[in-house]
This record gives C-alpha cells, sequence and structure tokens, in this order.
DNA sequence: GCGTTATGAATGAAGG
DNA sequence: CCTTCATTCATAACGC
C-alpha cells in the first residue's frame, strides 16, 4: 500500500488505453508498455518464487524429491542441445541471450532510473551477470542501448486519429470480480488444462 | 504432487507465454483479448504453485514456517477490464495480416525505390493503409523490414553461384550461456519488494 | 484437422 | 544516440 502515487500513474494509463480502444487500436485490450513490463516481472518473479521453494524444501528434507517441472524457462527459449533432443547442433548460437536470470537483473537495474550507465556501471553489470551465464560488458552495453530506444519508440502509436472508426468488436466486458482467491480447486483447469488449453497454447 | 508430466506440459506453457510477453512489450504494447487471457492464467497458474509448494513443504517438514511473503494474492491480478475466466473468443487477430488491398499498396510502395522509408514515410504510409483496414505503424515497419531482408536473402541464390551455399559462415563465437539455475540471493528486491510489485500491477 | 509454408514480430548487434 | 540488418520465434494461411 505503500506506492499511491504509482498507482495514481497506471490508472491514468488505463484511462489512455481505453481510449485507445474507442478508436479502434486493436480487436483487444491495450497495455502500455510499462504495464508489461510489470507483468514481464511478475511472472519472472513467480518463476524463480517456484524454483526456489522447491529448492528450499529439497535442501530442508533431503527426502522427498519434489522435483516439481516447475521449473520455467530457465535460459530462455534458448536451450542449448536440451536434454530431451537429440545432440544434434552442437553449438551454433550466434548471438547472446540473457539468461531470464539476467534479463530479470537487467530489467531491474534498467527502471533502477539509472537510466544512463556508464562505462564503469556497465563494467559491474557485466561482472554481476557474469554470475549467471555467460555475458560480456559489449552484451549489457548493448542491452541497455536497444532496451532504451525501443521503450523510446512508444509515443508515435497512440491512435493515430484516423479518421475511419474502425468498430472494435466490442469485448463483452464482463466484469468477474475478483472473488475467486479460493483454493486450489478453481484452478485445476489451469493448472492441468485438458486438451484445449493445452492446444491453444502448445 | 503426482503429476510429474502435467507440470512438463506447463514449463512448456510457460515458455510460450514469455514469448508473448515479449512480443507485447516491443511493438506497442498491443495485446490481444486471448493473449491477455493466457498471460493472466499464467500468473494464477504461479501464484498456486507456490502456494502448493508452501503448503506442501509445511506438511512434510512441519516446522519451518516458510511462508515469508511468498503469499501472493491469488485471484487480485491484474485484471484491469475484468473478464477473468470469460473464455470469450471473439474474432482476436494475434498477428496483422495485410489485407490484399494494404499488400498491393505496400509491394508497389516498396518497387518504388524508396527502400529505405523514414520514420516520416512510414507514418503516411500507415495512415493511408489505415483507409483500407486496420493498421499500425509499426505493422508497416515491420513489413519493410521483413520485405527488405528477405527479398535479399532470396536474390543472391538463385542468380548468383557464388561459393556460399547457404550460409553457416560460422563464426566461432560459441556463446552458450549456459545453464544457470539462478541464485537466489540477487533476487531477494524482488521476490521480496515489500508489497510493492503487487500494488502497481493493478 | 494436421503438418507445412509464408510471414509478422522481437531482439542482439553493427554502423553512422 | 538512432537506424538498419540478421536471425529467430511463433503463428496465420494453406495444402493434404
Amino acid at each position: 500500500m505503500v506506492k499511491k502515487k504509482k498507482e495514481k500513474e497506471k490508472s491514468k494509463e488505463i484511462e489512455e488505453m481505453d481510449r485507445e480502444i474507442q478508436n479502434g487500436a486493436y480487436s483487444g485490450r491495450v497495455m502500455t508498455e510499462e504495464q508489461m513490463e510489470i507483468l514481464r516481472k511478475q511472472i519472472a518473479v513467480y518463476a524463480v518464487i517456484c524454483d526456489q521453494l522447491v529448492l528450499l524444501h529439497n535442501s530442508l528434507s533431503s527426502y522427498h524429491p519434489l522435483s516439481s517441472g516447475v521449473r520455467p524457462m530457465v535460459g530462455g527459449y534458448f536451450d542449448p542441445m536440451g536434454a530431451s533432443s537429440s545432440s544434434h547442433r552442437i553449438s551454433t548460437r550466434h548471438r547472446w541471450t540473457p539468461t531470464s536470470t539476467q534479463l530479470q537483473i537487467l530489467e531491474s537495474i534498467y527502471d533502477e532510473g539509472s537510466g544512463t550507465p556508464n562505462r564503469r556501471r556497465i563494467r559491474e553489470i557485466a561482472t554481476e551477470l557474469s554470475e549467471h551465464g555467460q555475458i560480456t560488458e559489449t552484451n549489457v552495453y548493448n542491452w541497455f542501448q536497444n532496451r532504451r530506444a525501443r521503450s523510446k519508440r512508444k509515443q508515435p502509436q497512440t491512435t493515430t486519429a484516423n479518421g475511419q472508426a474502425d468498430d472494435v468488436a466490442v469485448t463483452t466486458e464482463e466484469r468477474r470480480s475478483c472473488g475467486d482467491s479460493g483454493g486450489l480447486e478453481s484452478y485445476e483447469h489451469i493448472l492441468f488444462p485438458s486438451p484445449d488449453l493445452g492446444k491453444k497454447i502448445i
């Protein structure tokens, strides 16, 4: 409950988003980049938490396996010769890809406010990140460069005031109050999706 | 916890989702309803998993607390427009597809020679094309980007039989970031961020 | 309806 | 910085 201000800003953005929808930006909902980032982070957090819980548990009670497959995309969708597949292309990784861990750190540093990482800072970051995977200072440099540039390219999209208000298929907003803080049962269909969801997603 | 297999599938799903997030983050912050739903579900999944893990742990080793701050507000997450479990599959286009009209225009502009549509030009084009269907500047931008790249990749192969069969120049750069499972230490600020994070999302 | 292909989009890196 | 390229992922469109 600390960040009232933040919340306010968020609201603003949501309003803006609404406007975009009205203007027919797309057929669905619109999120600002910032919201997106937050979500992304949120998920990453959960991933880490789950992971750590498992580890913690294992270390405490060194008996029960509990090796849940919860383990999320550690390393991103980049799975160098994953255990699952045959050792086909051995290396062929031409460009650096941050591991999810690294990404999280980078992200957090990014919005930490230090918008302009100096040479010195970059070095520090690189050093820190090298703990979590292969990385070079150049990588870090590029990452920040790109990150900044791309998040900046966001303004000119608002509504584009095209005269033609192409109507949006009004999404029937059915406000389901978030009272579902219930137990697990209600999520079973999510956790273990029957063909339907799975197919859609995979 | 019998469902090892199921959990495996989950992982896959998570990857997918992450991808989607990435997608959204770049362009524009536009998310389809469907993507949104997936995201929301994913978060719920994590929430539940975390919860379960904690409970499980507690039941196994009935000593260590292990309930520190992890407790996520199940259900109360990001849901600006409600619609939580309303699987409304309205047309939802996930990816922009040019209408034939737009495509013609784009093509003609493309061979018109202006190989490098400036930012300004892109905007013009987008505006023009929006007369013929939903489109954003980003779409236009991407289209040209891809068009250029792909036509360049086709030509040299058919016309010139230069020794270069098919890429694989092999930059000896073995950049495989290896499996970093992520140390927890560096995440403390993320894991237990004082109610902050959760707040911001709503 | 399932595998394939075409293509929209994301992103690390280079160039200016 | 800002723009552009190259590579890769994911999916709409298409053929079977």
